[in-house]
DNA sequence: AAATTGTGTTCAAAATAATGAACATGAGTT
DNA sequence: AACTCATGTTCATTATTTTGAACACAATTT
């Protein structure tokens, strides 16, 4: 049909696709990686190979970057090496070693009336199954959440502060030091009781794959 | 040599090479992902396939797990929907089904001095790739840890005190209200600079399955 | 209602990733 | 040196992805 040997000249994947280190306007390059896990594993591209069930001819190519390879072979290399696919292309991706917000770059949601005050401290991935915050609440303030889909959970960690709980139809008061765990696939409400304003520490997951 | 009409009964990807739901013995479907993630942004198959570069018949297909993607072309894709690869493609696979965590003994940590104590607020399975903690810490509290593995991420909310953080070769000093994220795939230090005692409270992403 | 427009799906062809066998190379052996 | 043996690379073929055009179907407009 077509002309692709290698060693001609018409189209290598790493030349004419995307040549040149990843300086994250290209795909990830994996070949490094892979090699480097493989050999850190002490296998030879035949045993790769069969402990992967990808032939080793693509391994070969796929190690120099010759190839652009399919998401299942990925994976099934991946998994041969134990490696968390998402680590095997994220090595090329380098994200910075820390990652320091000051006090104002930290997101503030507060309720309307503002008397509670929630810091988001970190979320993991956009798709956002798991979210964390510190929140203070001074008496009265509430907060009202929509259900977070089912399977749900939501932990608190009162530091001080007294805290009323609803979830459903049930209820909990929470006082200093105490943690409560609780589902979130339910309407539900924290309210500080008072008198000295609720301070705490809030980690929500979520359930991943919900339709909402 | 080939027939590969999508509607004939031949070899349509999904029901051939990986049907079903990802119980994380198959490659990650990343095609209901997509599709959100299309949706979310507003842009119909004729937008984005403008926009990556990708035809729409196969954005089509990749939604539909009809195909399985090249690695270059799920890259082009999450360009075009500013989306990290690594997000997308870690929405079916890792993420943690969520235990509902049964008891908490709240377990206390403190180094050998005493001056630097943990609460251990929750975990997350029995695998634990999720942790999270409170800490308060004297003047001169130190808390040293191991590295936590390849990809393991740490994440410091200072409420109060002066704090110093070192991993690796780096350093930062962290005040109060500031959050700090870094990865922990090395041996990492953390010490309360004082006057004040530190207070805080920190959030553990461990890589799931990891060789150590 | 017919025509138009917008959106997703299928079709036929072309491009290329994946395979298994053959080949190249180098390190030890005899 | 000639002969294995081990390891990685290239070859010829097959299997699939990818593409652009054509198609189907709704929703709007005329």
């Amino acid at each position: 049909m077509q002309q692709k040997k290698e060693s001609s000249s018409s189209s290598s994947f790493a030349r004419d696709a995307f040549a040149g280190q990843n300086t994250s306007d290209r795909p990830p390059l994996v070949g490094k990686e892979i090699q480097r896990l493989r050999q850190e594993h002490q296998l030879t591209l035949d045993e790769l190979a069969s402990k992967s069930g990808v032939s080793k001819s693509i391994l070969s190519q796929i190690e120099r970057d010759h190839s652009n390879p399919t998401l299942s072979t990925i994976w099934r290399i991946s998994q041969a090496l134990k490696q968390p696919l998402v680590d095997m292309l994220s090595s090329g991706e380098e994200k910075p070693r820390f990652e320091h917000l000051k006090v104002n770059e930290t997101p503030v949601v507060s309720s309307t009336d503002g008397k509670f005050v929630l810091k988001i401290l970190g979320t993991l991935g956009t798709v956002s199954t798991l979210q964390w915050y510190e929140f203070k609440a001074e008496e009265g303030g509430i907060l009202e959440s929509e259900s977070h889909g089912s399977g749900s959970l939501e932990n608190l960690t009162l530091v001080s502060g007294k805290l009323l709980v609803i979830s459903g139809t049930e209820s909990r008061e929470l006082i200093s030091g105490e943690t409560l765990r609780f589902l979130t696939d339910s309407p539900h409400r924290l309210e500080s009781l008072g008198p000295e304003p609720a301070h705490g520490f809030m980690v929500n997951l979520l359930n991943s794959n919900e339709s909402f």
